[in-house]
DNA sequence: GATCACACGTGATTC
DNA sequence: TGAATCACGTGTGAT
């Protein structure tokens, strides 16, 4: 395949300037001279090769040129450029937002061991109540942040706390509270008693 | 500028086969055929010029030949186009759990309407208790995830909550807490107040 | 010495 | 016409 080939497959009929390979071999001794002449017809089409795969990478083309195929591929990837920059700064200022919640290794450790020194052990109970509530009583690992992130996956599962009573001892948290579906659906016990198992899981 | 210079004070000092202007006109009469010589020259050395510019663009550059450079901008350009794609996910998929806890309107309206329409008004208490432990008590709107907001932030300001009890009636949250810092200081009874105003005002 | 990569000048071609 | 673009063959320096 040469390189007029290739430019003329272009979706672009703009081939202006190209010619079929000129000969200069007539009848006289002018046979041929270079040895490189193959070699560098090779070099011709590989490069005109990658400059159509730039420009197949390039959504906007203005114009067929070589030139300008390159001044877009310039213009493209430093458009890229920014865009990975600020898509990045967005994300990184979004993950510190969360991170504000980072559990602190000590602490862990902490609340575990002072449960256990003083024989201390997590439950979960829950039993039903008149209407669609039910009683909630919890003794968990009081780590740095554990009731508000138990507040945000209830939250995030539309069930309320009502009448919450909460308390730290010993490494320990031991919560009661009241809940109840948001949107006024029934809650069903072992249901939610699985639920906070998960979610204290988690935690 | 000819295009030897230009590819003379590229950093790597690679200038194979280039040579100095070539000029034929010994003193023959083969002065000059061409009337496009100098346009020509012009074009030649504008497109070097892209092909350098863009190379300066890619970080990584394996090669100084023509080639290898467009080779490397379009490795450099699916890249750039892969991590795009990538960080635009990641950033959705935070965004969406971020979208989780959104406010809903009519909750919000209705909130504070019921506790206008019973006469209950926002209040917050602050009593200075023994040793660092500060009492609290709030009445504030009871939209959804108030609680949680108010525990993160709370959280965030190295503040625990301590025996709370949290009620919801008409449209208010009635919360009593015990506060202290986190780290062992001392909280100051007024500091507190318009700290927690400010929390209440921001939610 | 063979290969590679390059710039060069030039005729052809398109707008 | 005239300017712009192109592929081509070639001489040459570098590897």
């Amino acid at each position: 395949m040469s390189l007029d080939d290739l430019c003329f497959n272009a979706e672009s009929g703009n081939n202006r300037g190209r010619m079929g390979r000129r000969r200069y071999d007539n009848d006289e001794n002018q046979t041929f001279k270079s040895k490189n002449l193959e070699a560098e017809r090779k070099r011709r089409e590989k490069l005109s090769t990658r400059l159509l795969m730039l420009r197949s990478l390039v959504p906007i083309v203005t114009n067929m040129n070589k030139a300008t195929i390159i001044d877009d591929a310039i213009t493209y990837i430093k458009k890229l450029q920014e865009e990975v920059v600020s898509l990045t700064q967005e994300l990184q200022e979004v993950e510190v937002t969360l991170e504000i919640s980072k559990p602190k290794v000590d602490e862990l450790v902490d609340a575990a061991e002072e449960m256990k020194k003083w024989g201390i052990q997590e439950e979960v109970q829950v039993t039903q109540m008149n209407g669609n509530k039910l009683w909630v009583k919890m003794i968990i690992e009081n780590k740095r942040g554990t009731f508000r992130k138990l507040a945000e996956s209830l939250d995030t599962c539309s069930i309320a706390m009502m009448d919450t009573n909460l308390t730290a001892i010993k490494g320990a948290l031991v919560i009661t509270t009241c809940i109840q579906g948001m949107d006024g659906e029934a809650l069903e016990v072992h249901q939610i008693k699985q639920l906070l198992l998960e979610i204290v899981r988690a935690i």
